[in-house]
DNA sequence: ACCCAGGGTCGTC
DNA sequence: GACGACCCTGGG
Protein backbone atom coordinates (compact mmCIF):
# COMPACT_ATOMS: atom_id res chain seq x y z
CA UNK A 1 0.00 0.00 0.00
CA UNK A 2 2.81 2.13 0.38
CA UNK A 3 6.34 2.97 -1.01
CA UNK A 4 4.51 1.80 -4.15
CA UNK A 5 2.51 4.76 -4.98
CA UNK A 6 3.71 6.86 -8.26
CA UNK A 7 4.53 10.54 -7.26
CA UNK A 8 5.25 12.71 -10.29
CA UNK A 9 5.94 16.53 -10.50
CA UNK A 10 2.85 18.99 -10.86
CA UNK A 11 1.34 22.01 -10.60
CA UNK A 12 -2.23 23.07 -10.08
CA UNK A 13 -3.64 26.71 -10.19
CA UNK A 14 -6.71 28.55 -9.05
CA UNK A 15 -7.86 32.21 -9.23
CA UNK A 16 -7.32 33.58 -5.68
CA UNK A 17 -10.54 33.39 -3.72
CA UNK A 18 -11.89 35.17 -0.50
CA UNK A 19 -11.14 31.77 2.23
CA UNK A 20 -8.06 31.26 1.54
CA UNK A 21 -5.11 32.72 3.20
CA UNK A 22 -1.73 30.70 4.04
CA UNK A 23 -1.11 32.10 7.06
CA UNK A 24 -4.25 31.78 8.29
CA UNK A 25 -4.74 28.11 7.20
CA UNK A 26 -1.15 27.01 7.84
CA UNK A 27 -0.93 28.80 11.31
CA UNK A 28 -4.30 28.75 12.85
CA UNK A 29 -3.56 25.63 14.73
CA UNK A 30 -5.04 22.43 13.14
CA UNK A 31 -1.48 21.08 11.64
CA UNK A 32 1.90 20.68 12.37
CA UNK A 33 3.90 20.14 8.91
CA UNK A 34 3.74 23.22 7.05
CA UNK A 35 6.34 25.47 7.07
CA UNK A 36 7.03 29.27 5.25
CA UNK A 37 8.89 29.52 2.89
CA UNK A 38 11.76 32.41 2.20
CA UNK A 39 9.48 33.69 -0.32
CA UNK A 40 6.58 33.92 1.65
CA UNK A 41 4.97 30.32 0.42
CA UNK A 42 4.36 27.35 2.25
CA UNK A 43 5.56 23.60 1.75
CA UNK A 44 4.23 20.88 3.25
CA UNK A 45 4.57 16.89 3.70
CA UNK A 46 0.74 15.12 3.80
CA UNK A 47 -0.99 11.75 2.92
CA UNK A 48 2.36 11.04 1.18
CA UNK A 49 2.78 14.22 -1.37
CA UNK A 50 5.36 17.26 -0.91
CA UNK A 51 4.01 20.74 -1.99
CA UNK A 52 4.22 23.98 -1.79
CA UNK A 53 0.89 26.77 -1.76
CA UNK A 54 1.89 30.15 -3.08
CA UNK A 55 0.18 33.30 -3.93
CA UNK A 56 1.32 35.13 -6.95
CA UNK A 57 -0.93 37.91 -8.13
CA UNK A 58 -4.42 36.68 -8.48
CA UNK A 59 -3.71 33.39 -8.08
CA UNK A 60 -3.15 30.13 -5.90
CA UNK A 61 0.01 27.86 -7.18
CA UNK A 62 -0.03 24.95 -5.86
CA UNK A 63 3.25 22.49 -6.83
CA UNK A 64 4.65 19.26 -6.03
CA UNK A 65 5.10 15.84 -5.68
CA UNK A 66 1.90 14.51 -6.04
CA UNK A 67 0.07 11.02 -5.82
CA UNK A 68 -2.66 10.65 -8.52
CA UNK A 69 -4.05 13.98 -10.25
CA UNK A 70 -2.63 16.76 -8.05
CA UNK A 71 -6.57 19.13 -8.81
CA UNK A 72 -8.84 16.31 -6.91
CA UNK A 73 -5.67 15.91 -4.00
CA UNK A 74 -5.92 19.67 -3.73
CA UNK A 75 -10.02 20.03 -3.52
CA UNK A 76 -9.95 17.31 -1.44
CA UNK A 77 -7.73 18.42 1.35
CA UNK A 78 -8.05 21.88 1.51
CA UNK A 79 -11.79 21.25 1.38
CA UNK A 80 -12.36 23.77 -2.05
CA UNK A 81 -16.25 22.30 -2.03
CA UNK A 82 -16.73 23.82 1.09
CA UNK A 83 -18.53 27.37 1.00
CA UNK A 84 -16.78 29.74 3.60
CA UNK A 85 -18.23 32.86 2.29
CA UNK A 86 -21.62 31.85 3.48
CA UNK A 87 -20.49 29.69 6.38
CA UNK A 88 -18.58 33.00 7.39
CA UNK A 89 -21.44 35.10 7.13
CA UNK A 90 -23.62 32.72 9.07
CA UNK A 91 -21.04 32.95 12.12
CA UNK A 92 -20.80 36.82 11.50
CA UNK A 93 -24.35 37.79 12.33
CA UNK A 94 -24.26 35.45 15.44
CA UNK A 95 -22.64 38.44 17.43
CA UNK A 96 -19.94 41.02 17.50
CA UNK A 97 -17.83 38.83 19.08
CA UNK A 98 -18.23 36.71 16.50
CA UNK A 99 -18.35 39.13 13.11
CA UNK A 100 -14.84 40.67 14.70
CA UNK A 101 -13.19 36.80 14.83
CA UNK A 102 -14.54 35.56 11.25
CA UNK A 103 -12.80 38.76 9.88
CA UNK A 104 -9.63 38.31 11.80
CA UNK A 105 -9.44 34.78 10.81
CA UNK A 106 -11.02 35.27 7.20
CA UNK A 107 -8.86 33.52 5.45
CA UNK A 108 -9.27 29.75 7.48
CA UNK A 109 -10.01 26.67 6.25
CA UNK A 110 -10.08 23.53 7.70
CA UNK A 111 -8.03 20.89 6.15
CA UNK A 112 -8.74 16.91 5.67
CA UNK A 113 -6.04 15.84 7.34
CA UNK A 114 -5.13 11.86 6.91
CA UNK A 115 -6.61 10.15 10.42
CA UNK A 116 -3.53 8.09 11.50
CA UNK A 117 -1.37 11.26 11.39
CA UNK A 118 -3.86 13.44 13.15
CA UNK A 119 -4.61 11.16 15.79
CA UNK A 120 -1.22 10.44 16.48
CA UNK A 121 -0.29 14.40 16.46
CA UNK A 122 -3.09 15.57 18.50
CA UNK A 123 -1.92 13.08 21.61
CA UNK A 124 1.24 14.48 21.11
CA UNK A 125 0.10 17.89 21.48
CA UNK A 126 -1.17 17.20 24.93
CA UNK A 127 0.01 19.69 27.23
CA UNK A 128 2.66 20.49 24.84
CA UNK A 129 3.46 24.03 22.83
CA UNK A 130 3.49 24.32 18.92
CA UNK A 131 7.36 24.52 18.54
CA UNK A 132 7.64 21.17 20.78
CA UNK A 133 5.38 19.47 18.73
CA UNK A 134 6.18 19.95 15.75
CA UNK A 135 9.90 18.74 16.51
CA UNK A 136 8.50 15.49 17.63
CA UNK A 137 6.67 14.81 15.02
CA UNK A 138 8.95 15.75 12.42
CA UNK A 139 11.62 14.19 13.88
CA UNK A 140 8.93 10.67 14.51
CA UNK A 141 8.89 11.28 10.15
CA UNK A 142 12.28 11.62 10.18
CA UNK A 143 12.89 7.77 11.47
CA UNK A 144 10.04 6.25 10.89
CA UNK A 145 8.67 7.83 7.17
CA UNK A 146 9.60 7.48 3.60
CA UNK A 147 12.20 10.11 2.24
CA UNK A 148 11.10 12.20 -0.57
CA UNK A 149 13.12 14.41 -2.23
CA UNK A 150 11.84 17.58 -3.99
CA UNK A 151 14.15 20.12 -5.69
CA UNK A 152 17.18 18.91 -3.96
CA UNK A 153 15.54 18.74 -0.52
CA UNK A 154 14.72 15.71 2.20
CA UNK A 155 11.17 15.55 3.01
CA UNK A 156 9.56 12.85 5.10
CA UNK A 157 6.22 11.50 4.90
CA UNK A 158 4.09 10.94 7.96
CA UNK A 159 5.00 7.18 9.02
CA UNK A 160 2.19 4.28 8.23
CA UNK A 161 1.32 2.23 11.24
CA UNK A 162 2.64 -0.70 9.29
CA UNK A 163 5.84 1.43 9.84
CA UNK A 164 5.21 1.92 13.31
CA UNK A 165 4.86 -1.46 14.13
CA UNK A 166 7.86 -2.52 16.25
CA UNK A 167 8.45 0.93 17.55
CA UNK A 168 9.18 0.51 21.16
CA UNK A 169 7.87 3.25 24.05
CA UNK A 170 11.35 4.13 24.66
CA UNK A 171 12.06 5.00 20.88
CA UNK A 172 9.34 7.50 21.57
CA UNK A 173 10.82 8.86 24.46
CA UNK A 174 14.09 9.43 22.80
CA UNK A 175 12.09 10.97 19.79
CA UNK A 176 11.08 13.70 22.61
CA UNK A 177 7.57 12.48 23.58
CA UNK A 178 8.13 12.61 27.13
CA UNK A 179 5.18 11.00 29.09
CA UNK A 180 3.16 10.57 25.29
CA UNK A 181 5.48 7.14 24.82
CA UNK A 182 3.06 4.99 25.94
CA UNK A 183 -0.14 6.61 24.80
CA UNK A 184 1.73 6.56 21.39
CA UNK A 185 2.98 2.98 21.63
CA UNK A 186 -0.56 1.88 22.57
CA UNK A 187 -2.71 3.80 20.22
CA UNK A 188 -0.72 2.58 17.76
CA UNK A 189 -0.60 -1.60 18.80
CA UNK A 190 -4.70 -1.09 19.14
CA UNK A 191 -4.68 0.67 15.43
CA UNK A 192 -2.82 -2.04 14.21
CA UNK A 193 -5.00 -4.66 16.02
CA UNK A 194 -7.81 -3.59 14.90
CA UNK A 195 -9.01 -3.05 17.76
CA UNK A 196 -11.07 -0.01 16.56
CA UNK A 197 -12.79 -0.20 13.27
CA UNK A 198 -11.24 2.81 11.22
CA UNK A 199 -13.62 2.48 8.43
CA UNK A 200 -16.36 2.06 10.39
CA UNK A 201 -15.46 5.90 11.48
CA UNK A 202 -16.24 6.89 8.67
CA UNK A 203 -19.74 5.26 7.99
CA UNK A 204 -21.11 6.29 11.57
CA UNK A 205 -23.26 9.32 10.98
CA UNK A 206 -23.64 9.86 14.85
CA UNK A 207 -21.07 12.41 16.07
CA UNK A 208 -21.00 11.49 19.17
CA UNK A 209 -20.54 7.77 18.59
CA UNK A 210 -17.41 7.92 16.39
CA UNK A 211 -15.94 10.25 19.70
CA UNK A 212 -16.84 7.75 21.98
CA UNK A 213 -14.89 5.16 19.91
CA UNK A 214 -12.07 7.49 19.70
CA UNK A 215 -11.69 8.17 23.09
CA UNK A 216 -11.07 4.26 23.74
CA UNK A 217 -7.48 5.03 22.73
CA UNK A 218 -4.97 6.12 24.86
CA UNK A 219 -3.85 10.00 25.08
CA UNK A 220 -6.93 10.34 23.53
CA UNK A 221 -9.09 12.41 25.57
CA UNK A 222 -12.50 14.60 25.23
CA UNK A 223 -10.59 17.81 23.30
CA UNK A 224 -8.00 15.44 21.41
CA UNK A 225 -10.99 13.43 20.30
CA UNK A 226 -12.61 16.87 19.03
CA UNK A 227 -9.53 17.68 17.09
CA UNK A 228 -9.29 14.41 15.76
CA UNK A 229 -13.40 14.56 14.99
CA UNK A 230 -12.67 18.51 13.29
CA UNK A 231 -9.58 18.37 11.77
CA UNK A 232 -8.83 14.66 10.07
CA UNK A 233 -10.75 13.75 7.01
CA UNK A 234 -13.66 12.79 9.35
CA UNK A 235 -14.20 16.34 9.22
CA UNK A 236 -17.03 16.72 11.84
CA UNK A 237 -18.04 20.28 12.46
CA UNK A 238 -20.28 19.17 14.87
CA UNK A 239 -17.94 19.39 17.81
CA UNK A 240 -16.32 22.03 19.78
CA UNK A 241 -12.63 21.85 20.92
CA UNK A 242 -12.26 23.25 24.54
CA UNK A 243 -8.40 24.15 25.49
CA UNK A 244 -6.84 26.95 27.88
CA UNK A 245 -7.51 29.36 24.70
CA UNK A 246 -10.97 28.71 24.04
CA UNK A 247 -11.89 28.66 27.53
CA UNK A 248 -10.11 31.91 28.35
CA UNK A 249 -12.34 33.24 25.20
CA UNK A 250 -15.70 31.78 25.91
CA UNK A 251 -15.48 32.59 29.72
CA UNK A 252 -13.76 36.16 28.89
CA UNK A 253 -17.27 36.61 25.98
CA UNK A 254 -19.76 34.80 27.44
CA UNK A 255 -19.73 33.44 30.89
CA UNK A 256 -17.74 35.70 32.59
CA UNK A 257 -17.00 33.80 35.32
CA UNK A 258 -13.89 35.73 37.53
CA UNK A 259 -11.73 32.22 37.95
CA UNK A 260 -11.15 31.15 34.64
CA UNK A 261 -10.34 27.63 35.77
CA UNK A 262 -13.72 27.10 37.19
CA UNK A 263 -15.24 27.56 34.21
CA UNK A 264 -17.50 24.01 33.33
CA UNK A 265 -16.59 22.98 30.37
CA UNK A 266 -20.31 21.46 29.97
CA UNK A 267 -21.06 25.40 30.24
CA UNK A 268 -18.85 26.39 27.19
CA UNK A 269 -20.24 23.10 25.00
CA UNK A 270 -24.12 24.53 25.70
CA UNK A 271 -23.63 28.13 25.03
CA UNK A 272 -21.37 26.91 22.15
CA UNK A 273 -24.16 24.76 20.69
CA UNK A 274 -26.75 27.21 21.64
CA UNK A 275 -24.47 30.11 19.38
CA UNK A 276 -23.09 28.30 16.58
CA UNK A 277 -25.10 25.22 15.69
CA UNK A 278 -23.56 22.42 13.64
CA UNK A 279 -20.88 25.40 12.83
CA UNK A 280 -19.27 25.26 16.35
CA UNK A 281 -15.96 23.45 15.38
CA UNK A 282 -15.29 26.59 12.70
CA UNK A 283 -16.42 29.10 15.32
CA UNK A 284 -14.33 27.36 17.58
CA UNK A 285 -11.50 27.62 14.96
CA UNK A 286 -12.37 31.60 14.50
CA UNK A 287 -12.48 31.99 18.15
CA UNK A 288 -9.07 30.19 18.91
CA UNK A 289 -6.72 31.85 16.05
CA UNK A 290 -8.44 35.00 17.12
CA UNK A 291 -7.69 35.03 20.93
CA UNK A 292 -4.18 33.54 20.52
CA UNK A 293 -2.69 35.67 17.97
CA UNK A 294 -4.06 38.97 18.69
C1' DA B 1 18.81 30.60 38.65
C1' DC B 2 14.11 29.84 39.07
C1' DC B 3 9.44 29.55 37.70
C1' DC B 4 5.82 28.97 34.58
C1' DA B 5 2.95 27.46 30.86
C1' DG B 6 2.09 24.98 26.83
C1' DG B 7 -4.18 23.10 21.75
C1' DG B 8 -4.72 17.48 28.33
C1' DT B 9 -4.94 12.88 29.92
C1' DC B 10 -4.60 9.53 33.42
C1' DG B 11 -4.72 7.44 37.88
C1' DT B 12 -6.34 8.04 42.42
C1' DC B 13 -9.23 9.54 45.97
C1' DG C 1 -16.16 14.89 39.88
C1' DA C 2 -11.90 17.13 41.82
C1' DC C 3 -6.77 17.02 42.12
C1' DG C 4 -1.94 16.31 41.30
C1' DA C 5 1.53 14.24 38.35
C1' DC C 6 3.56 14.13 34.10
C1' DC C 7 8.41 14.87 29.91
C1' DC C 8 10.35 18.62 28.01
C1' DT C 9 11.40 23.27 26.16
C1' DG C 10 11.35 28.21 25.59
C1' DG C 11 10.54 32.62 27.66
C1' DG C 12 9.98 35.77 31.54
Amino acid sequence: MEGQKILKEQKYEIIDQESFELKDIFDCGQCFRWNEQEDGSYTGVFKGNVLNVKKVDNKIIFKGLVNGDIKDVVYEYFDLEKNYTEIKSKLAKVDKYMQTSVEYGNGIRILNQDLIETILSFIISANNNIPRIKGIIERLSEKYGNKIIWNKRSYYTFPTLEKLKNVTVQDYRDLGAGFRDKRLFETVQMLLNNEIDVNKLYLEKDTSKVKDELLRLPGVGPKVADCILLFSDLKRLDVFPIDVWVRRVMNELYLKNPDETKVNKKEIEKIAFKKFGNLEGIAQQYLFYWKREA
